[in-house]
RNA sequence: CGCGGGGUGGAGCAGCCUGGUAGCUCGUCGGGCUCAUAACCCGGAGGUCGUCGGUUCAAAUCCGACCCCCGCAA
């Protein structure tokens, strides 16, 4: 008997193991549940969730609840009577009614070496931070906020230059086994959660646009972390004459003969674009993209605005 | 019908409001300077000004429609 799945997700970062699930006699996907067709992009067309288009192409049933709370999924979970669900970037709090219907509970694929970074934002957060090594969890769903009890983890580097897809994607790469193999040890009854130990728990909120703007006094380390961490969304940004500009770039020496100056201050040298940080540190400018624009690098970028001496980011 | 910005030689931009022989930075080609150069100097090539239509003696510029790109919001 094949164990019967719920799988329960949104974006590409559980695609991974949909596939592996999908895949594996020993398991059998009875069912996708992800957040509803919303308006994206900039008509307003409904956009399809990663895992409901995979869901669709398995044929499998595909539930949508508007709030996972407040409508029949007890009564839709319970007719499917699944042994376990998997969990894995949903965007919805599972309220307790539910937790109990599957007998192995819900598993839950975290991208953090949990209790550090409990929330919706791990991967992007331990970039932001700086940080050289993550990981990732399996764990049983509680009441809390990634609060339940681990069952396996697994750690890796976060290589120096990495922005948040290219870990994003390695990680759900790495987690897709780590989530069969727990499922496999779970359902044999060779796993035994260990509770977190909250006094070591960090959190990792949702990222909020503000956070992409460029704070020039900080030292071009972090505002690179900034840069890599908040790819694909919400960027970083800062302002140039008045307009908001994307901008992506490396920290750098300070340009030959050039001595302090204010952070964001712009200076040109043969074609580079380096900006004053916190710290007397230098970003090199790589690209840019002013609103409306299409993103151009550095030195084209210079080209059209003639940058004269004095000029800010902001 | 969500809000807004933009499509001008190969690239990035100015010019549009106040219609009248298309400009800037870079690239490219040729020449020069130099021990040398991505630096500097001189010269050249290269543009249906997104598309279609309208107004006008005359449209990149004013009016209308459409196509494409992008920022915001979601």
């Amino acid at each position: 008997m094949p164990l019967r799945i719920v799988f329960c997700g949104t974006p590409a970062f559980g695609l991974p193991s949909l596939k592996k699930l999908l895949a594996a006699p020993e398991f059998s996907v009875e069912a996708v549940i992800t957040q509803p067709d919303r308006p994206r992009g900039r008509g307003h067309n409904p956009a399809h969730s990663p895992i409901k288009d995979a869901g669709l192409e398995a044929e499998l049933p595909i539930y949508q609840p508007e709030k996972i709370k407040s409508t029949d999924a007890a009564e839709i979970l319970k007719r499917i009577a699944p042994d376990a669900v998997v969990i894995i970037a949903y965007g919805q709090i599972i309220p307790g009614g539910l937790l109990e219907i599957p007998k192995l509970g819900w598993i839950n694929l975290h991208g953090s070496l949990l209790p550090r970074y409990r929330g919706a934002a791990p991967i992007q957060r331990a970039i932001l931070n700086g940080d050289a090594r993550t990981g990732l969890t399996t764990m049983c769903i509680d009441a809390g906020l990634d609060t339940g009890p681990i069952l396996e983890q697994l750690e890796m580097d976060i290589v120096p230059d990495e922005t948040a897809p290219e870990l994003m994607a390695r990680m759900g790469d790495a987690g897709a086994p780590l989530l069969i193999h727990t499922l496999q040890q779970l359902s044999a009854g060779g796993l035994t959660p260990k509770p977190q130990n909250n006094a070591l728990a960090t959190f990792a909120p949702p990222l909020k646009k503000e956070e992409g703007l460029i704070d020039w006094k900080r030292s071009a380390r972090e505002i690179y972390n900034r840069i890599r961490a908040f790819q694909p969304w919400p960027g970083t940004y800062t302002r140039f004459r008045g307009r908001l500009c994307h901008l992506w770039g490396r920290p750098a020496k300070s340009p030959a003969g050039v001595g302090a100056h204010e952070p964001g201050s712009i200076v040109e040298v043969r074609g580079e674009l380096h900006a004053a940080c916190g710290e007397g540190t230098w970003l090199r400018v790589e690209h840019i993209q002013p609103e409306g624009r299409k993103r151009m690098s550095a030195g084209e970028f210079a080209n059209g605005a003639r940058i004269s001496s004095g000029e800010r980011f902001i």
